[in-house]
RNA sequence: GCGCCCGUAGCUCAGUAGGAUAGAGCACCAGAUUCCUAAUCUGGGGGUCAGAGGUUCGAAUCCUCUCGGGCGCACCA
């Protein structure tokens, strides 16, 4: 239960019930955490909302409200402040209860049914399948990966998908490159790669394995007849390449659809058509770009998509001059395809490089669905790569390059995942080895991970103390847990009662970032209330002489573990039961 | 020239569908350990929320303009 929901309803109802406000939009109505916790658990704003149309002073009415909240379930007291907030303290029963709900739904704790079922399509990753996966794939992977969990989480019908862009020049120019590639494997001298294709080492076992199948088959061949094979064979082995690096990764999808199947279908046809018929397509010329004009300017007539009929700046082509599909034509193909698969929310994660696409693809999605469909694009920023606060030197040219894999594999996937989620995704990141490494609260990775092993070492060591038969599951979740009266402990379970409206709100607002602080918040006080036992032995966990207090502070900690994991669960991060 | 994103403490960044005295970490200063793991914790100083208008009970948040930074701008994907 998200509680904060459940206040707004008790109010809501209650507001709706008052004689002073009959008939009123009580919408605007929010029951919230106040930002300074010495203001109480909960506000509301309902006094100042509605006051105007009641025709009372905000006070007044809130003095109203006030009388009726104060006997709703949970509520200790409740009192008037500032402007007409009515602030109210809950009595510790219902944290108690918060928290037996917690210990009852442990990792699932924080799931929500907001959702309701409906369809969502997330596609990212989406990297064109010619090469390795670098960190900047690895941070939109691990966005949209999350954000389909956390969707997931909050009630949605998820569905990952990753676009396969396996058609237009690139992949020929990959191709060619493995051609070489091939060559070389059958012995001849290569030489230097020419400039125009890719120089990577990757492509030389995929060279080999070629020749290992196909012999000298292709050898002295002209290329328009090996090209189409041989780019098969390249898109195949580099996307075996980029699957290896997802799942080292953790990352996953459900559907991956290939641009050319799609263009080979006839879906870029359909999708064409459709704008077609409903007068979307024409043939024109495009004005130059203001400003910076291409070298190779010329006036040129186009098929364009009436783009700006749907908010984009200028109409978009969607066919080449040799009377293949742009890349776009392609891509309003695969978003019509959801459409008709019944996704009319779409989200795409995409590289901040492709900021400039936004809009068109919002337009042709409206377009292709009479306006019923949704886009939202999520766009990630750069991800530098640093050590010790330096940026870290990287040149494809002299072999330098770090690949995802080369982090994955120095630090671990879920180093990795979390770390990409510290900031927000349209802001820079910084991805500094030095700091990751390191084992301390600098690290937020290391800080949270260790807040978890630490709830499992007070159980461990509890066992030790009061023999294995005192902490089973049924003695700990059985406790009683109105002995846990001390504030720090209710500030505890507060915090982490919060745990399912954050679910929500990161959830609506698509961004999983949120929940990154949120564990470094509670991991932070999780380890103040542990330091508190320090100075007051009387706080600390485990207390010999007073068992069924024991019990309860027992459940207290594996409650903040199963927050923390249920957050690891969403993140697809492994929580740690020891830091050793 | 146009579009999108961004501008919050010395640094890196949060800021929960507009809420009360704007927060955290780092760094800096001062403290805490016979202890449930010191890989931690407590306290302190530090701000024109880039600037100017506007909307309203109330703005870091919404709108307009200005300044400053990043990205992108026809037959690449």
């Amino acid at each position: 239960m998200n509680l904060f929901r459940h206040f707004t309803q008790e109010v809501s109802t209650i507001c709706a019930n008052l004689e002073a406000l009959k008939g009123q939009d009580i919408s605007r109505l929010t029951v919230e955490a106040p930002r300074d916790t010495s203001h109480g658990d909960i506000t509301t704003n309902a006094a100042m909302v509605l006051c105007k149309g009641a025709n009372m002073k905000p006070r007044d009415l809130a003095e109203i409200i006030k009388t009726e909240i104060e006997k709703l379930d949970g509520v200790r007291s409740a009192e008037i402040a500032g402007p007409g907030f009515i602030n109210c303290r809950l009595d510790n029963g219902f944290w108690h209860r918060q928290l037996a709900e917690i210990l009852k739904l442990g990792t699932d704790y924080g799931t929500s049914d907001i959702g309701a079922g409906h369809k969502v399509n997330v596609e990212y990753v989406s990297a064109n399948p010619t090469g390795p996966m670098h960190v900047g794939h690895g941070r939109g992977a691990v966005f949209g990966d999350v954000l389909a969990s956390l969707l997931e989480k909050a009630g949605f019908d998820v569905c990952r998908e990753y676009y396969i862009n396996d058609a237009g020049a690139q992949v020929d120019v990959l191709a060619r490159s493995l051609y070489l590639r091939y060559l070389q494997a059958l012995g001849d001298e290569i030489g230097e790669i020419p400039e125009g294709l890719y120089p990577g080492d990757y492509l030389v076992p995929v060279g080999q394995a070629l020749a290992k199948r196909d012999g000298e088959k292709w050898k002295g061949m002209a290329e328009d007849k090996w090209l189409l094979p041989i780019r098969d064979f390249a898109i195949s082995a580099m996307m075996d390449l980029i699957r290896e690096d997802l799942g080292a990764l953790g990352v996953k999808h459900d559907v991956f659809t290939s641009e050319h199947k799609l263009v080979s279908d006839g879906k870029v046809d359909e999708a064409i058509n459709f704008l077609k018929e409903n007068n979307l397509i024409y043939q024109g010329v495009l004005e130059p770009p203001k400003g910076q004009k291409p070298d190779d300017w010329e006036m040129r007539e186009q098929t364009l998509f009436k783009a700006t009929e749907f908010g984009d700046d200028v109409d978009r082509p969607v066919q080449k001059s040799d009377g293949s599909w742009t890349y776009f034509a392609s891509d309003m193909a695969c978003h019509m395809d959801k459409y008709n698969r019944g996704f009319a929310d779409m989200i795409d994660v995409w590289g901040a490089d492709h900021g400039g696409y936004v809009k068109r693809m919002q337009a042709a999605v409206k377009a292709l669905s009479n306006n019923k469909g949704s886009l939202d694009v999520k766009l990630c920023q750069m991800v530098n790569l640093m050590d010790a606060g330096e940026p870290v030197k990287m040149s494809k040219r002299a072999g330098t390059f770090v690949t995802l894999r080369d982090v994955i594999d120095e630090v671990g996937k879920d180093v990795v995942r979390f770390i990409m989620l510290t900031r927000k995704n349209d802001a820079g990141l910084d991805f500094d080895f030095s700091k990751v490494r390191e084992q301390s609260k600098d690290n937020p990775v290391f800080y949270v991970q260790y807040a978890h092993a630490r709830s499992y070492s007070v159980l461990r060591m509890a066992a030790e103390e009061l023999g294995e038969d005192a902490v089973r599951d049924d003695k700990v979740l059985g406790g009683d847990l109105s002995l846990l009266v001390d504030e720090s402990e209710i500030a505890l379970i507060r915090l982490m009662a919060a745990w399912p409206r954050l679910v929500e709100s990161a959830a609506e607002a698509h961004e999983p970032h949120r929940m990154a602080f949120y564990m470094y918040d509670l991991a932070a006080e999780f380890h103040q209330l542990w330091n508190k036992g320090k100075d007051d032995a009387s706080l600390r966990f485990i207390i010999k002489d007073d068992v069924p207090l024991t019990m309860a502070r027992l459940a207290l900690v594996r409650a903040l573990g199963s927050v923390i994991a249920s957050g690891f669960g969403v993140f697809g991060v492994t929580p740690k039961e020891e830091m050793r």
